[in-house]
RNA sequence: UGGGGUGUAGCCAAGCGGUAAGGCAGCGGUUUUUGGUAUCGCCAUGCGCAGGUUCGAAUCCUGCCACCCCAG
């Protein structure tokens, strides 16, 4: 972040000294963030730290790997004493609520398994802490996120990237920036390894450097959603009945929100309900019925995925566009062709189908490393073709 | 009641005189910046019960019990 020296323009893209660049950095009070607003600070930028809380302190203050409430958020703001530039707290808890965990929770009743990573990006940081950024008369606003952008020099435009270090690569968490928000955003750790982040933390006298990575929903502790989702809705936990692709009754669940598509632990159903005792896995989650409806794992096999909701930071051609997507986070973008459709929604055709694909994940769009937007998915479905080989 | 069959872990199940396969479920670990997947490990001192034969029995014999089927 500290090339172009014999240009006029600034590491975060502008042609003016960085002490004349005023940028807004989303402080989560973990390593990533707290070393992008210290960074940038040192290289003389004129640094506003913000810090969202997004959901109750008490609950969260001893919670690793957390971000974003209690002891990060005072983690954050020492950071940004110690380095001696501004930091706000903004108290977002009813817009994080409303925006991230009411959907999470309508997702779940729905029978569909959500990203709340994805709605979080999407709407209280791009969306309104962004705003903020705005108001605050920022050039830019800057994150921690291990995403990289970079400006097309033919088109002037910005594009967005998978970050240089692949296993931290968080791309997926953020296909639904838009265009708009991307040009006004910077992600200086985008060629970065974790390794080199924790390095300059550690120059850098970061309080934080040796915090624990954040890992699974920051707002469920120890990695039971249900307990938000029934906290939220007290009436989501309705118990039912887990059945074949017949019908048959194989067993009961304590509701549906406990099932998402491709699960195969927990279902506890025995052996003897097929010839060679393979297991089962859900097929589909029914809210309406109060079904989970369980078969065995070829049942899970999806080559057509249809997804709505998208965001698209390239044009895309009426003839369709060969790419690779990734459907989960952990998974390497596999090849596809992707097409839009005339209700504005698109649809993805695998090259080879996958397992255990769920409505309310993200289908992300890839160009090699360049990330084109995605969606979200709706559908999916089993092309005749492949059915037949069977 | 007569005839036949079956009883091995929570479930399915192999073994048929030589010291309890495998799978499903479950539990635990690894992996993982969403859910899940995957992967690794653990899981019957005992084979319906009681005797007997044998150096040795889940396996052979006897009795009892339970369930299933057919007859009546």
């Amino acid at each position: 972040m500290n090339s172009e020296e014999n240009s006029h323009i600034n590491s975060l893209g502008f042609a003016k000294k960085p002490q004349d660049t005023r940028v807004v950095v989303a402080m989560s009070g973990g390593v990533d963030s707290s070393v992008t607003a210290a960074l940038l600070h040192e290289e003389g930028y004129e640094v506003i730290g913000v810090t969202l809380q997004l959901y109750d302190h008490g609950a969260a203050i001893d919670r690793k790997g957390a971000c974003c409430a209690g002891q990060d958020i005072y983690d954050a703001k020492r950071v940004a004493e110690e380095k001696g530039f501004p930091h706000y707290v903004l108290n977002y808890e009813d817009n994080f609520k409303e925006s991230v965990m009411e959907d999470f929770v309508d997702s779940y009743m729905r029978g569909e398994t959500p990203i709340p990573c994805v709605r979080c990006n999407q709407t209280v940081k791009f969306r309104d802490l962004l705003k903020v950024a705005h108001d605050l008369g920022a050039d830019c606003m800057a994150t921690g996120h291990y995403i990289k952008r970079t400006v097309n020099e033919d088109t002037g435009k910005a594009e967005l990237h998978r970050a240089h270090d692949g296993g931290k690569d968080q791309s997926y968490f953020l296909f639904a920036t838009t265009q708009e928000q991307l040009d006004f955003l910077r992600f200086p750790l985008g060629a970065w390894t974790k390794d080199i982040t924790r390095e300059h933390a550690e120059r850098l006298g970061l309080l934080v450097c040796n915090k624990p990575d954040s890992q699974d929903i920051c707002f469920v502790p120890n990695g039971d959603y249900t307990s938000i989702v029934k906290k939220i809705e007290p009436t989501a936990e309705k118990p039912g009945k887990i059945v074949d692709m017949n019908g048959a009754e194989l067993g009961d669940h304590n509701g549906v929100i406990h099932y998402t598509i491709g699960q195969r632990r927990g279902l506890g159903i025995g052996g003897g309900h097929n010839d060679d005792n393979s297991p089962f896995y859900v097929v589909k989650v029914d809210p309406v019925e109060n079904k989970v409806i369980v078969g065995p794992k070829e049942a899970l096999s999806r080559d057509i995925i249809e997804i709505h909701d998208c965001n698209w930071l390239t044009d895309i051609p009426a003839k369709g566009l060969s790419i690779q997507v990734k459907l989960r986070s952990v998974s390497k973008p596999s090849p596809a062709r992707l097409y839009l459709l005339d209700n504005g929604h698109a649809e993805i055709h695998l090259d080879t189908a996958q397992y255990g694909i769920a409505r309310g994940q993200a289908a992300v769009c890839y160009d090699q490393n360049r990330v084109l937007g995605g969606g979200w998915i709706i559908n999916s479905r089993q092309s005749e073709e492949i059915l037949a080989a069977e």
